[in-house]
This record gives C-alpha cells, sequence and structure tokens, in this order.
DNA sequence: GCTTATGAGCGTACGATGTACACATGAGCA
DNA sequence: TGCTCATGTGTACATCGTACGCTCATAAGC
C-alpha cells in the first residue's frame, strides 16, 4: 500500500537526517507521491510523527526481548547496555521513541504502571524475580523501573543538550550511573 | 540599548508561548523594531536563544544561591524542591535552560566535572560537607551531583514528553525518587 | 569645517515549511 | 449508465529564517 511507502519514506529520513529535517515535502518526494498524499493516510505530520514514535518502541521493544540472559540482574544490566546502544547508534530513531511527545491516548491514566510499554512490564517481572532471590530490596518494582528509566533517559537528555564532550565519556558515565542506581536497591 | 530591548521582548514571547512560539518576527514586533534589527545585535536565532539559555541558567543560579539552609542535608532537598518548582511554574524558561542544546564553548571539555555550572559547583561543596558529617558515604562528589542532576533531568524530560498524566503524579514521584536518589548515597 | 568611515536600523525578496481547498481519476456497484 | 467513495494532484496561503542592499546619524581624521 502506499501508506507503508509513505511510513517508509519517512524512516528512511528520519534515519538520516532526524526529527528536524524531516518534512512532508521531502517525505513525499521520497516516496514519489504528491505533497498532499500523505494527508490522505495521516492526518497531519503530528500524526505522521507518532507513527514513528510507535515505530521506535517497537524497534526497542524487539531489541529488549531479544536479550537472552537468564539471571535477572544479568537480564537487567544487558537492557542497560542496550538502552546506551540504541541511543548511541540510532541517535533519530531513540528521539522518537522517547523524546517525541506521546499523544493523550498513550498517557499514563492513573500512576506509573498502568497502561505502561510492556518493556517496563518485563523489567518489573525480572525486578520481581531478583527480590524473589533475594537480589533486590523491598521497594515496589515500580519505583525501581521508574528509577532507571528516568536515570537513563535523564543522561541520554543531558547527551542531546550537548551537556558531555564526547560519546566516551557520556559511555562510561552511563554505565557507572546506571549500575549503581539499579545496587542501590539491593 | 536596543540589544536589550530585542532581549527581553525575547524573554517574554519565551514565557508566554514557549521556544516553538518564538519567531524572529514575534520577537521584533513585540520589540517595537524593524524584523532585521536582532540581526544587528545577534548572529542569527540560535544566538538569540543562546542568550535566553544563559538568562535562564542565570535565574535558576539565583534561586539557588537564595537557598538559606544550614545544613548540608537540608540544602540539598531544598534544592531538588527548588529545581522541581522551576519546572513546574516556568516551564518555558526552564527548557531554554535545561533543554536547549549548548553551543561549543560551553560543554564540558575533559569530564563532568571540569567547566561545570556554577550551581553543581555549590552542590558539590553541600556534598563533600555531608561527606565530612558522615551524613553521606565515599562516592565522589562528582558522581553524586550528576545522579541528582541526572535522574532530575529524565524525569522532567519525562513530563515534557507527556509520559505522566497529571502535574500532581509527577510532583509525588519526583520527591520519592530524589530523595531515594540522594540517600543511597549514604 | 568637510569628508569619510562605522554602526544601527529598515524594506524587500527568496526559499522552505505545514496545510486548506478544489479538483481529477478510477474502481465497485446500482 | 450513473453514483459513490477512496485515492491522489496542483494551487495557493500564511509563516518562517535570513541574505542583500539601502538609508541615515554619529564619530574620526584631515
Amino acid at each position: 500500500m502506499s501508506k507503508d511507502r509513505i511510513f517508509d519514506a519517512a524512516r528512511a529520513i528520519l534515519d538520516h537526517e532526524g526529527i528536524e529535517g524531516l518534512s512532508v515535502r521531502k517525505v513525499a518526494a521520497r516516496a514519489g507521491v504528491s505533497t498532499m498524499a500523505m494527508y490522505r493516510h495521516f492526518a497531519d505530520k503530528d500524526a505522521l510523527l507518532n507513527a514513528l514514535m510507535d515505530d521506535g518502541l517497537a524497534a526497542w521493544e524487539k531489541v529488549v526481548r531479544a536479550i537472552r540472559a537468564e539471571d535477572p540482574m544479568e537480564w537487567l544490566e544487558a537492557v542497560i547496555e542496550a538502552f546506551l546502544k540504541f541511543a548511541l547508534t540510532q541517535p533519530h530513531r531513540f528521539d522518537a521513541a522517547f523524546f517525541l511527545p506521546a499523544p493523550e491516548a498513550r498517557r499514563y491514566p492513573d500512576d506509573f504502571v498502568a497502561g505502561r510499554s510492556p518493556v517496563i512490564a518485563m523489567i518489573m517481572v525480572r525486578i520481581d524475580q531478583a527480590k524473589a532471590d533475594g537480589r533486590l530490596g523491598g521497594t515496589p518494582a515500580v519505583d525501581v523501573a521508574l528509577a532507571l528509566a528516568g536515570m537513563a533517559q535523564g543522561l541520554v537528555s543531558m547527551q542531546r543538550a550537548k551537556r558531555f564532550s564526547s560519546d566516551k565519556q557520556f559511555r562510561t558515565l552511563f554505565r557507572a550511573q546506571l549500575r549503581h542506581c539499579l545496587q542501590s536497591f539491593s
């Protein structure tokens, strides 16, 4: 379908030029279609961006599902490492997934748990496993998950705002901070 | 000077309409000056935004300097509370200060310490005081400061991306997480 | 005093952007 | 044959950042 062609073009442009560089005209040209054709399939540019956000989150979920570590703590550390890799190797798709404003429909209605993404659910399962093994303390899994997600997002956000001088420095600090954050709950 | 008039107009528009709503034309109109007059005083729009970032950071520094708590741990908690208040009551100025990309000149050259903002320096002094009192463990002050800053920035970034359903929920989670983060170093 | 250089401001114009609107085309069905 | 509906097009408009060249007042150098 032509909707797919338009979306694929958008994703290609996102990957190469980032959210800033993505214009409706460029997407249409790349899809070999008129500028206004996009509006037949997406309400407006924001709707297209939301689709890219979904796509980015799906890609992230796939990455997490591919992690094979048995031990829950090892699994959690692998997720941290995967998040770092995702942010550094696919920065634009990462931006779309984690920094774009979420549409009303996918806000968290009551608290951080409800309506949460599958990835957070998986993380909470592993946290509970680790707690059952006595490797993590009594803090509710939600709070641990939020701490990890918050710290990770914060450091990446700082890196995006050019608050570090190099990727190498960022990588080192990210690993150290996340590791400490996780261990602070044990 | 007319540079000040232009800058004041920019700050007023930032406060009312946010970074998205700030256009050169609007600024000029508000300053009662032609559109191109801005370019006599700022190289381009980014230079104006950088000036707004400086202004926001200066405002934040002033807030922190006004904190009067004697006890270092109380002082640190007051900073956390002030950060939350700043983010919620002056969201656009906060955006300019903490989410705008920093120009090359003010990146952190070697590590997170060097070239750091006065506020981080003040925070590190208090952390060291708390360590001297035996209220915080042996983790270097830089790492503690980065943890606090990272967690705070991450949670605010999530709230900006509409990841929470209400300010109230955000406020509660923010306080709990930051408090835990600080205590995890003691 | 006269000339000239400098700095501030202005008006116009260009290309890019998001998108409203009216229209064309063609497939499925009555 | 005529109707509806989904899909796509082309034109047009407002808004954006900003390049370019002009005016004009003030200050410096002779």
